[in-house]
Parts: structure tokens; sequence; C-alpha cells
RNA sequence: GGGGAGAUGCCAGAGCGGCCAAUUGGGGCGGACUGUAAAUCCGUUGCGUAAGCUUCGAAGGUUCGAAUCCUUCUCUCCCCA
């Protein structure tokens, strides 16, 4: 049994802790769960830190559980909301839990063991749960003034909370008591902005079983500007479905982390140990232009959410992207499919040979004939090269008159660059 | 119910009869520098190769000419009951 409790605190991954937690957890094999939202068909890079916390606690010899909230899911956590929530369709949430639990299952081991993990879905314990039942049961132990001291109905009190989501806690609450109950559950983990809801269920279960249980909280990760960790600048998620962000935009996402924050996510996305990952900092604090620790995090985590052969592909993909020495001549040196697999993740745009031969100029080719995908307007396509932003093949495009008369790519594809990060490939078609 | 203020480009916010495709700031995009960083700097930001065209809540009207004036409508905000 390793102590759990002092390598998450070494891995900067608590924020708030019920008392008593750390020897609790010291005394033997516990069984702890944390939840995850159906509101989305995806988790996203912020829900991996969760995530982190029951893979760590799995490694120390604890058994983890992770809830599906389709049940909750239904209600809607008001934390961290200003606004009421919309609900959604009854069946596009269960198609969420499902994609979700079938996400969750990659991360954990659920096989060997006496400590391997378990998958749940609250809506199995609710959907049988009667109104009166619960306000008899559930109701009766929380009073009123506990529940409107939460941060998260306080800061909607005035801007109004319906009687819905003010009862959130108490679904939440039920929960880590059922699961007290039933699989001998001691502890719930989560973000920090779960924290009065874990504290409500360590409540009803002192309430009701006169026993102890514990919670933990995460910090929620932000950014170095202060933004939530885990969105692009465009403020979309970082999604853990590979057909929603691929892995390369994954493994690119963390490889242009911040030298700030690169440091405390290493930590908490790695299992490597304290003394490997200290020396692993010193080295990127001496030369942070290797960008050491951003090769590292990306490595690790772009293999741990997909697979070690997606994350060699965007490896591969990145440097001949990126790299300064990769040249025309070496674009044009490769295969066919080393172009397809280099350009996995690339959007790409197709054009028929034919209408890419009536086009007059470049202009017109990177925005009417590419459906405005590449740019918005011939204005704009027009103003993007006149200073000097696109590149075809790696060339760059002076003249936004010339005709797109290139030399294909295996007499198939146009590689476009647009700046210094955007890439698309024109794929010709019969 | 009574009184007042307002609606302008992605956002904030000027403009109040021609010099307005519309000041400025933020954001976005592109460039330089660099480490595919941060900071900084430069350019650009309705459509159109141009002539020109369509924009300032909506619809009408006045005028040689309107984002700017008038009428009606829609919506938002504030104050008093």
């Amino acid at each position: 049994m390793k102590n759990f409790i002092a390598s998450l605190y070494w891995r900067g991954m608590i924020h708030d802790m019920v008392p008593g937690t750390a020897a609790h957890l010291n005394k033997g094999m516990a069984t702890g769960y944390v939840g995850f939202d159906p509101s989305a068909p995806s988790l996203h890079l912020g829900n991996l830190v969760p995530i982190m916390l029951l893979k760590h606690f799995q490694e120390a010899g604890h058994k983890p559980i992770a809830l599906v909230g389709g049940a909750t899911g239904m209600i809607g956590d008001p934390s961290g909301r200003s606004q009421e929530r919309v609900f959604l369709k009854e069946e596009v949430l269960r198609y969420n839990e499902a994609s979700i639990a079938k996400q969750l299952e990659k991360f954990l081991d659920f096989s060997t063991g006496p400590n391997k993990a378990i998958l749940l879905n609250n809506f199995d314990w609710f959907k049988d749960f009667s109104f009166l039942e619960f306000l008899r049961d559930i109701g009766k132990h929380i009073p009123v003034g506990y529940m409107m001291a939460k941060d998260s109905v306080k800061k909607r009190i005035e801007t109004g909370i319906s009687y819905t989501e003010f009862a959130y806690q108490l679904l939440q609450g039920y929960d880590f008591y059922h699961l007290h109950l039933h699989k001998n559950v001691t502890l719930q983990m989560g973000g920090s902005d779960q924290w009065g809801n874990l504290t409500t269920g360590v409540e009803l279960i002192r309430k009701k079983s006169q026993s102890h249980a514990f919670a933990i909280t995460a910090p929620l990760l932000t950014r170095s500007d202060g933004t939530k960790f885990g969105k692009t600048d465009a403020g979309t998620n970082i999604w853990l479905d590979p057909a929603q962000t691929s892995p390369y935009e994954l493994y690119q996402f963390l490889l242009n982390s911040g030298d700030h924050e690169v440091e405390k996510l290493i930590k908490i996305f790695s299992f490597t140990k304290k003394e490997e990952v200290e020396a692993l900092i010193l080295t990127h604090q001496a030369k942070p232009e290797k960008r050491l620790l951003q090769q590292t995090l990306a490595k690790m985590v772009t293999t741990m959410v997909h697979s070690e052969a997606a994350c060699r592909q965007a490896i591969i993909c990145s440097n001949i992207l990126f790299s300064h020495t990769a040249s025309t001549d070496a674009l044009y040196a490769l295969s066919e499919e080393d172009v397809l697999r280099v350009c996995a993740t690339i959007p790409k745009i197709h054009i028929t040979r034919i209408a890419l031969s009536t086009i007059d100029s470049i202009i017109s080719l990177l925005s009417v004939a590419t459906e405005n995908l590449i740019m918005a307007s011939k204005s704009e396509a027009r103003r993007v090269i006149t200073s000097g932003g696109i590149k075809v093949n790696k060339v760059l495009i002076t003249d936004p008159y010339q005709k797109p008369d290139f030399i294909l790519l295996h007499n198939r594809y146009l590689l476009v660059q647009k700046g210094k990060k955007n890439y698309y490939l024109i794929v010709v078609v019969e």
C-alpha cells in the first residue's frame, strides 16, 4: 500500500481534503469513486485530472469506481454555472453515457487483482427511487440552511436557481451514501468545484450510517492566462475522442504548453517517480528551448489517451509539418502512403480534377473552389497571400493571381499551409 | 400603469446630414523576432483583381445626398408607482 496522499500532495493534486482522509487510506485498501457527467458524448482533457486521481488511486493499491452520472446528468450540476442548465434529451443522455463509459474503460484496470476497477451508472439506482421515498429517506437529513451555504447555490440565489438544480447536491450526496452502503465506498474524489457536493455526501453518510466517509478535491487546472485548461484558443474543448480531436491535435496542444504550466502538468499526468520528474524539470529549466518537458508530456498523454501507434504518428506528422529542415524536396520524396500518414489528421478538402483545371488563380483555389474552408473570402485569401502567409507544398506563394498549376504530390495532393500552424490537404478526385 | 435611455461591424464603443465601409480599444488573422513559447513590434480585419456593390435593430418617408432627420414597428435597459 503506497502512500497515496503524500504522492498526490507532491503532484499538486490536492486542493481540499476531509480531515482524517490520509490516516483512513493508510489503514489498508479502500474503495473510492469519481463521478463523470454525461453532458457530452466524449470526455475532454479537463476530465483527465479526475481520471488521473482514480488511476493513481488504483496504482496505490486502492479500488477505484468510475461512476457515470446517468441520473444526475438529467438534473444538471449548478456548480460553476451562472445560469440554469438546459436539459438534454434522454436519448442523447443515454448515448453519451454509453460512449463515456467506453472511454473510461481505457484508463483503469478492470480485470485483475482485488482492487480491479468497477464502472457504475447512478441511473441504475435512481430510476426506481420514488420522489416520496427520496424526500422521507434522504431530504429529511439535510437542512436547507446547510444546502444554501454551498457556493454553487449561494452564487445562484440572486440570479435564480430552480428547485431542481438546488436539489442536485442531494442526488450526488445520495450516490455517495448508496455506494458506501453497497460497495463499501469511503472516499469520493473530484475537481475543486465539486467540494460542496462531496461534503453533502459525507454529511449524509455521517447522519444515516453513523460512519465516516472522506473526500478529496483536486485543483481545477487553469492555463497561464487564467482560462480553463483543456480548451483551445478558440475555446473549444480538447476531446478524448479521436474522432473529435485527433491525436495529432492533442499532441500539439500539449506540446504548446507554457514553461510554467508544463511542470505542473507533468506531475499530474505521469506515473514517473518523483526523483525522475524532478531531474527532468531541472534539465528542462537549463535548456527550456529544447522543450523536453513539453515533448515528454505530449508523448505520455497522447499514448495514454490513444495509443503508442497514434502517438508515434502524431510525432512523425509534427516533424514533417513543423521541422525547419523539412523542405519541399523532402515532401516530394514522400511515398503516397507517407503523405497520407503525415496528413492523417489535418483537414482534407476534395476537388475534382476538372474543377482544378479551370480555376484561374490561387485566390480562387483557396476560397470559393474549396468551399471557403481555408479562406472565408477571396479578399481574405488575397490579404493573407500578400502578407506572405500561404505556402503550397512548402513553397511560399507571392503572387495572388498566379495560376494554381502546382506539381501535385503523387499527382493528387496539395499541401496548403496557412500561417504557421494551419494545414490543409487538397485532394484531387476524378 | 407613469417617466426616461438606448439598439452601430466578432465584442466594447465613437460618429449625429455629405470629407463614413464608418475614429478608437479588445479580439481575430498574417508577418518579424523566437523555442511550433512568453513579451514586443509591424501589417490587416464587409464583398469585389478594379469600377463598384451591399452594411449601422426592422419597414417606410424627407433630401441632390442619411448610420445621422421624420413616422411606425420590434427588442433591451433604467427610474417612479
